[in-house]
Formats: structure tokens, sequence, C-alpha cells
DNA sequence: GTCAAACTTTGGATTATGTCTAAATCCGAA
DNA sequence: TTCGGATTTAGACATAATCCAAAGTTTGAC
């Protein structure tokens, strides 16, 4: 389809098969915080040729060339989220939704300046309930 | 022995049974962050009549009384943490270790104003590389 | 003190997430 | 067209965690 997921994955260095693209078309446009699990779903709705060990070794491959960043927040399982740029997460404590927080809604000290540690990266992580809950947002 | 953890088990709702003050007797007092395997390791050292089951059903209940958090920072493990003040979390990208970081060390914005959300709880989770290697701390 | 009910522990089965392997398939270049 | 490396795949494997039903232990009413 889009020219621009071709051109990206070959860019980042990934030979765009047909299922790499399936793949690439859902978890690099999406703004949820999908895990494998819900990848595969996704994907197989529109291209059911698609394999488990195919969802995993493409994820495993956008995170190591670095389309993807791959999150541990909750239990039981890592979930991928396609924005690069440093930003924080909120955790909805009933849905267990996560949702982005852009990085100058919370300011933060000098981490990098924390005495004894080399501190590469850094995120605040909240969790709690979202307000407003009247206008549904469904995925996608 | 400790009629502190005696103590503390009865305050929380939970009868101090032989397995659980083993339990509690390792985890509680740890200044690390043991995952349930470890938990399991390190008190079977000297009681040997506990199982995999109990564990879990000890951790988690000291979970659900509120005398351990549980974290998920990193893949494949949940960790248990004694520490119920609010502090933050930094994780050797090399050891996988997990270090409790003071909570006036890193100052953090106006997070409880955050439009939109209402939330519970927070904390800074920074990766990266612990300095000052020379003082190899072992565990306990 | 007895004894039944409630609570606790346990081994093993079960579920769930993720990795690995080796064979089949695909695909681009010569 | 053909070859060889890259990709995909089913299913086996590994591991974390939960579930279950049986066995053991504690407790309190009597
Ligand atoms: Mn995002
Ligand atoms: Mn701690
Ligand atoms: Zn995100
Ligand atoms: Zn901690």
């Amino acid at each position: 389809m889009s020219p621009d997921l071709i051109t990206r994955l070959k860019e980042a260095g990934i030979q765009p098969s047909a299922q790499r693209l399936a793949v690439a078309g859902y978890v690099l446009q999406t703004d949820a915080h999908p895990s494998a699990d819900e990848v595969m779903s996704e994907v197989q709705a529109n291209f059911p040729m698609l394999s488990r060990a195919t969802v995993y070794n493409t994820l495993n491959l956008f995170v190591e060339k670095g389309l993807l960043r791959q999150l541990v927040l909750a239990e039981g399982k890592t979930v991928f989220d396609p924005c690069l740029e440093p930003h924080h997460h909120f955790i909805d404590e009933e849905s267990g939704r996560i949702e982005d927080v852009p990085w100058d809604a919370v300011k933060v000290g000098d981490v990098k300046g924390l005495k004894g540690y080399e501190v590469h990266e850094y995120m605040v992580v909240m969790r709690g309930r979202k307000l407003g809950g009247s206008r549904m947002s469904k995925k996608r």
C-alpha cells in the first residue's frame, strides 16, 4: 500500500515483505500500545496469511532496527510503542489502557545529574483514572 | 523469630503461619527487588518446607494486604518491593538490578494537576549505568 | 479435651507469553 | 530460468504464573 511505509522499512534496512508491511501498517501507525497478541489479531483481520512466529519476528526486528520501542509497564505482557520521541505514560487502572503523555506536560528535574548514576533514558509512569469518559474512543 | 514480623502480619490481617513468616522475614526486609523465584530460592535456603504455590500465594497476599508493592519494570518478571513510601526506580541496563531513588532526589512537576487524568500514583523510571562499580554490593 | 469447620499448604496440571528449530516458501539477481 | 539467501511457518520448547483438588493444620465452639 503506502509507499511511505515501504520507504521507511527500506531506510531502516528492512526488506519490505508482504507480512512485514501488513504488520507495519498497523503497529507503526497506531496510537495505542498493543501487545504482540493484539498486533496479530488486528493485522490478521485484513491479512490472514500471518503466523504467530512472524508477528514476533517482525516486532523484534522493528525494535532492533529502531522503528518501535518495547515497553514493559504492566503485568504479563510487553507492548510496542511506535512513538520514538521521549514521552511519559499514563496507565488507566480500570482498563489497563496505556496513553502517551507529552514530554513537556510534566516537568522533571535534574535527572541526568543524579549523583552516582549515568541515566540514559527516563520517563514518568503514572497510574490512575482517565477523566471525561464520555467520548468513547474505540481502537485505531 | 522476630515478634515484630508476627505483629506486622497480624496488623495487616494475615495469619502468621510458619511459611508466611519465613517469606516475610526475607521479602519484607530486603532492599533488593526480588522476583518470586528469587524469593523462593532465598527463603528455601533456611526454610525448605516451602512450595512454589505457597510463595506465589504469600506474595500475592502481601500485595493485597498492602505489605508489598508489585512492580513490572523489566521483561519477563514482576518483582516485589517492600518499600511502601513513594520513590523512584533506577534500572541498571547491564545487570538488570533495580535500585530505589529517594522521592526527593528527583523533582517532578504538577503531575496530579494533569488535565484529563486523575493520577493516583506515579514514579520516575530511569535506565542507565550505575557508576562507581568499585564496592561490589552482594545480595542481602 | 474433642471435633468439625475454616484456613493453609502442596504437587501437579493448566494457561499464557515468548523463543527456537528445521523445513517449506518466496524472491531478486545473475 | 535458476540459484541461493532471506523470509515465513507449524509446532516444539521454555518459562512465569495461576488453578485445582487433596492433604495438612489451626481454631474455636462445645
Ligand atoms: Mn505512542
Ligand atoms: Mn525498596
Ligand atoms: Zn508511548
Ligand atoms: Zn523500590
